[in-house]
RNA sequence: AGCGGGAUGGGAUAGCCAGGAGAUUCCGGCGGGCUCAUAACCCGCAGACCGGUGGUUCAAAUCCACCUCCCGCUACCA
């Protein structure tokens, strides 16, 4: 059963994932949020009553961790971060209707009558599970409390998932080998009672989802491999003080797990915007629950289908697992309404490469306000820049080229260019009707924009209004006013009222994408009220007859800007691949390519076991690639008594054509493998991560003893 | 190798789900026009056998199968 098409008379909801309290925002991280906020006002401009709501993801051990790293209080800590977004949002127009965090009231509350609610359908049981115990320090060490080595797929790995190795979602005390990351004490396993969601109670409910399930293609897809397998029960509590309690009894320290606080925080930000505006307004119950009431059950009912509002989530591609499997099963674990449509967007690279915190390949929110471009302009990059689920590339040349080409050539220039004349020989919207031919490509226009909105095609409700200035350049071009003011003064007067018209159609067109311009030119055309009160209706109204000198719209990002930008992207990563320690500390991401040094080994070792150490000088006469591995070379390596075939992981990160002749320290006594089919007697020595190889500075002859 | 995305004129992209006009738009090149406009704008030209092979079809950029290559994440870095 397919839903009613947008926009409907219902109200609707649009989140985007809730940025974490544990970091600075960046491009990447932007994008989800100025797609989110152009999808919302999209909808309110075609007269849908719509919350734009989202707010900080407060909890969860990163925070309480690094929290503890400061030695602040992970309630403070976190709330730092939350004021900062608030900041950082509205720097960048993305105008939440309600902005809160997991952390209060609203959603303690929420939240905890949620459980309350999978408790009393029986959507929840306890089970005694190991999880990772710091014997000294007397405390339990939950999710990235502890790192160890991946049960799957043998990788180091963090305690609530692999993000070095296979990416798997890691239940507590899954994780082998674990370590506090507090203390760097080895952890043992303690057998602690934790409370589990049943998960394949839902089994079959969300397989309909899916199939229900409007947005991008990736949010229906990526899920469905997961689903139709086993589902395993989800353990929504953890042993730590940093959260929301578990309701009810008086479990010791046991509070739920951040991923079930997060998603509700949609629901209690939209309950916080219903309070504050009252119910006539905006509903919250019914947007979120059925008809306006909970319906329990384990199935969907299709008559619950338009029944209620729109839920539309706006997520990051890293994050739909949560939003198409976990969430829509706690919502109907809750009896609650599911989400109408998800979009995941895809990644932000910086100039043809993955943005990487660590290596400091990035462009920060705040940096591209300090480089003291608007808003809208980047705004529009990236919402036009690519289809939602592909990955947008940034580069400050690309920026600057579309930005003078569309907003300032096209956009921005029609509109001054056909504001200016009409000012200058009419004072304002000349006394003439709008032809039919404008009429229609407005009509024509608007009709794009609600067909844009029911696919849920942002970059084409981005589009649109520049798409329409092209036309207005066309048709002023075409019917050159200025050679009619004389001798056809009737007709020129015409022409210009349809290009005033125009300009007025893409002032309410362009509002979504680039919210403080459209402003910006309504004021221009002497509108009285605000832009963000019209419908798409108001396209076709007739402007003031009167109003002032226009001015640009846009300006031109100047060649040489832009060369500073890219001279002080390029220093920054360089300084930072060089320097890989340096940078650290305002890395947030959950990004695993940190290059920490490790930490000194502690335990020392004797003379004698040195000793069993053989390592020599060896040459490389020979390196190879290995057929279907994408780093493993094969090497002959000469070692004076003896040439040795060793399988080395170097093809990346070395020509291999220069390799034969080097000169390399080799671990002759290590253990033999087979790797790819080939066997591997012996270690070629390098560091760290780009493999630099160890040689020797003299001459020593092939095969001496490196002691 | 696993997962995901991709391959369309010199560069960047749209179209593919719902197969059918001269394959879209932007940048760049060349030629012209206009002078209201931010050296902006408009028109025209050159330039693509839509990655390859096969299949389905009256008809394939679009659907199906296989293949090649590229990118991201991940793995093999004994």
């Amino acid at each position: 059963m397919s839903h009613d098409q947008l926009p409907t008379e219902r109200p609707a909801v649009v989140t985007c994932g809730l940025p974490y309290a544990n970091g600075n925002l960046h491009v990447g991280h932007l994008r989800t949020y100025v797609d989110g906020d152009l999808f919302s006002r999209a909808l309110k401009r075609a007269g849908q009553n719509t919350a734009f709501v989202c707010g900080s993801d407060m909890h969860g051990t990163p925070v309480a961790v690094n929290a503890a790293k400061e030695g602040v209080d992970p309630k403070e800590f976190a709330l730092r971060h939350h004021e900062q977004y608030i900041e950082r949002f509205e720097q960048f127009n993305i105008a939440f209707d309600n902005y809160g965090h997991t952390h209060d009231e609203t959603n303690t509350e929420l939240t905890q009558s949620f459980v309350e609610s999978w408790i009393e359908n029986d959507h929840i049981h306890e089970k005694e599970i190991e999880v990772a115990w710091d014997a000294e320090e007397e405390q339990p060490l939950p999710d990235r409390y502890v790192e160890g080595t991946c049960p799957y797929c043998g990788e180091h790995a963090r305690g609530d998932e692999c993000d070095d190795g296979c990416q798997r979602h890691l239940e507590p005390g899954e994780i082998e080998n674990p370590v506090s990351t507090v203390t760097g004490n080895p952890a043992e396993y303690r057998k602690q009672p934790h409370k589990f969601l049943k998960l394949a109670d839902f089994q079959s409910y969300l397989q309909g989802f899916l199939n229900r399930l409007e947005g991008t293609d990736n949010a229906r897809n990526q899920p469905r491999e997961w689903i139709e397998g086993e589902l395993e029960d989800l353990c929504i509590t953890r042993d730590m003080d940093w959260g929301i309690d578990y309701p009810g009894e008086s479990e010791e320290d046991l509070v739920l797990y951040v991923w079930v606080d997060a998603p509700i925080e949609y629901v209690s930000s939209t309950k916080q915007y219903s309070e504050r505006v009252g119910t006539d307004t905006y509903d919250w119950e019914q947007v979120w629950k059925i008809g306006g009431e909970s319906q329990h059950g384990t199935e969907w009912n299709d008559e619950w289908t338009d029944k209620s509002g729109e839920i539309i989530h706006i997520i990051g591609r890293d994050i739909i697992q949560h939003h198409c499997v976990f969430w829509p099963a706690m919502l109907r674990g809750a009896g609650y309404n599911e989400p109408r449509g998800v979009l995941a967007t895809g990644f932000v690279g910086i100039d043809g490469k993955a943005l990487s915190t660590s290596r400091n390949r990035a462009i920060w929110a705040e940096e591209y306000l300090d480089a003291g471009f608007h808003p809208d302009l980047f705004r529009y990059y990236i919402a036009t820049g690519s289809d939602l689920e592909n990955d947008i590339d940034f580069s400050w040349d690309r920026f600057a080229e579309r930005v003078n080409g569309e907003l300032v050539g096209n956009l921005g220039n029609f509109c001054y260019r056909a504001l200016l004349f009409a000012q200058r020989n009419y004072g304002g919207t000349p006394d003439a009707e709008t032809s039919e031919e404008i009429t229609a490509e407005i009509e024509n226009a608007l009709e794009q924009f609600r067909e844009a909105l029911r696919e849920y095609d942002i970059r084409a409700i981005g589009n649109i209004a520049v798409e329409l200035a092209a036309v207005g350049n066309e048709y002023i071009q075409r019917n050159e006013p200025w050679n009619l003011v004389d001798d056809q003064p009737e007709k020129a007067a015409q022409v210009i009222r349809d290009c005033v018209q125009l300009s007025k159609a893409c002032a309410i067109l362009m509002q979504p994408v680039m919210p403080g311009k459209a402003e910006a030119l309504w004021t221009s055309l002497g509108e009285t009220g605000a832009v963000v009160e019209t419908t798409l209706g108001d396209a076709l109204e007739t402007p003031p007859t009167e109003f002032a000198e226009p001015t640009e719209l846009f300006s031109k990002v100047e060649s040489e800007h832009v060369e500073s930008l890219n001279e002080e992207l390029r220093e920054r990563v360089e300084a930072a691949e060089q320097d890989s320690t340096a940078g650290e500390g305002e890395d947030s991401e959950a990004d695993s390519t940190d290059v920490d040094l490790e930490p000194l080994e502690e335990e020392r070792i004797s003379f004698e076991e040195f000793q069993g150490v053989d390592m020599r000088v060896g040459e490389i006469l020979d390196a190879e690639p290995i057929e279907g591995a994408d780093k493993l070379l094969k090497l002959d390596v000469d070692l004076g008594v003896e040439t040795r075939q060793v399988v080395a992981g170097l093809r990346e990160l070395h020509e291999v054509d220069s390799l034969p002749g080097t000169r390399v320290i080799v671990l002759a006594n290590m253990e033999k493998a087979e790797l790819f089919g080939h066997e591997s007697n012996g270690m070629v020595l390098a560091a760290g991560e780009e493999a630099d190889l160890l040689t020797t500075h003299e001459d020593a002859p092939l095969g001496t003893r490196v002691k």
